[in-house]
DNA sequence: ATTCCAACCTGATAGC
DNA sequence: TGCTATCAGGTTGGAA
């Protein structure tokens, strides 16, 4: 689901229901692949203690506690971190969905997938994460502890321009496409946001990155951050799971050019919008503006 | 050093 | 209707 235009609206989102509440109990699934730090380390480390800032690096949330320790989380592909009390037919399974009365989807019940529950002591809605897949992570770090997830991290995407790109792209012979989608060079983007800024600077996917002059370096990195600017301001792309933290949609995907529109016109000249797959990713773009 | 690709999971859906 | 194959917003680690 989340690329950084949606962790960003969930982050400033659940800030307001995390910041300064005091945990009391920590609920957890069992352990599995989205728990680095093991599920019972977290209750026991979590028991008591006060989020006092949430940030936000790339895709990566980061909630400062205040015993100097650091939660990580990360949404992976299906991730879902939600207030108990948002309701939305996104938290729900298909099945389950078609299942219920119209007047039992109001609130929503802890389900197999909700690996992750926060109470806290002033009695007001708990927080959710909820994962189907389980590509999410979960991990607790030490004071000023490093961790190689995190020290790879390029800078934030919303802050790179074009000479970074342009110098990472000397003598590479991947496509630009690949290149958008390497969280060191920039932390982020991700397939819907590749495929939608390029179209943006009307460069094709599959260009070696070689091959990219200065000007279109700078061209790439202006669209990728007004693209990740206006889905923040839309409340980030609800394609499939996504969901913000209050049960809203974004509505980013109304606005998408070529991202999931294999076959549709393209809006600026008419042509068929193509997909095909480079970098293993499903990727779109339109034959005839962009070259 | 760069590039490729399987693996980690589950569910929805397209196709037969 | 039902089964099977394919695909999905991400990242890692190891092979080529």
């Amino acid at each position: 689901m989340p690329e950084l235009p949606e962790v960003e609206v969930t982050r400033r989102r659940i800030e307001p229901q995390l910041v300064g509440r005091r945990i009391r109990t920590v609920r957890t699934t069992a352990a599995s692949y989205l728990f680095i730090t093991p599920p019972e380390a977290l209750r026991r480390s979590l028991r008591g203690r006060t989020t006092t800032a949430l940030g936000r690096l790339g895709k990566y949330l980061i909630a400062e506690l205040d015993d100097r320790r650091r939660l990580v989380i990360h949404l992976g592909m299906t991730g879902q971190l939600f207030s108990q009390n948002a309701s939305s037919v996104r938290l729900l399974a298909a099945s389950t969905r078609q299942a219920l009365a119209p007047e039992e989807q109001a609130e929503f019940r802890p389900d197999e997938h909700t690996h992750f529950r926060l109470a806290f002591d002033d009695d007001g809605p708990g927080i959710y994460f909820r994962d189907v897949r389980k590509f999410g992570k979960l991990l607790l770090l030490a004071p000023d502890e490093q961790h190689p997830r995190l020290a790879r991290l390029g800078p934030d995407a919303l802050e790179v321009g074009g000479e970074r790109i342009f110098r990472a792209s000397r003598k590479r012979r991947v496509p630009v496409k690949q290149l958008l989608l390497d969280q060191s060079l920039m932390a982020g983007v991700g397939n819907i946001y590749a495929d939608e800024a390029l179209f943006l600077a009307r460069v094709r996917p599959g260009r070696r990155a070689e091959r990219l002059t200065r000007r279109e370096c700078d061209l790439i990195a202006a669209a990728v951050r007004r693209v990740l600017r206006r889905s923040i301001e839309t409340g980030g792309s609800s394609i499939r799971d996504y969901v913000a933290p209050d049960g809203r949609d974004g509505a980013y995907q109304f606005e998408r050019h070529v991202y999931a529109r294999e076959g549709e016109p393209c809006f600026e000249c008419g042509s068929a919008v193509c997909k095909r797959v480079i970098a293993q990713r499903g990727t779109h773009y339109c034959p005839k503006c962009q070259k």
